[in-house]
DNA sequence: GAGTTGACTAGCT
DNA sequence: AAGCTAGCCAACT
């Protein structure tokens, strides 16, 4: 089983404890995962997801509290802006199509799991 | 099998 | 305060 299998795996398992209201970054996922150095598969992770999977991928966001773009003209972002406001979390548009989340007031940051 | 890309970050300018 | 650079490493071409 290669290392990246297992980030894999707990990125999946951590998205799952991230508590509704509440978001966290790929970086964080990263760490609690004991891979302090693959953010960038953590995004590469969650974007292999299906649309109807269970997984609460749409709490996952960069390190800056904007949701990333994916190059689909933002239609990915704005499902994403959705699902968060559903559960109570505040989305402020930037002028340009942006998305952005107060990470000092939503963010999820333990220690570890 | 080498070069490019990317749902990233931290640090410097 | 906002933008740029370097570092990172698996997946894709």
């Amino acid at each position: 089983m290669s290392d990246i299998a297992d980030l894999t795996a707990k990125t999946y398992e951590i998205a799952r404890l991230i508590p509704p209201g509440h978001v966290t970054t790929y970086g964080h996922i990263a760490r609690l995962a004991g891979y302090p150095n693959h953010p960038r598969h953590v995004g590469n992770a969650l974007k292999a997801l299906p649309e109807d999977s269970t997984i609460p991928w749409q709490r996952v966001i960069n390190a800056k509290g904007q949701i990333s773009p994916r190059g689909d003209a933002g239609l990915g972002v704005a499902r994403q802006k959705d699902l968060l406001e559903a559960e109570g979390v505040q989305v402020n548009s930037v002028m340009g199509g942006g998305e952005v989340v107060d990470l000092r007031r939503w963010g999820w940051f333990p220690e570890h799991v």
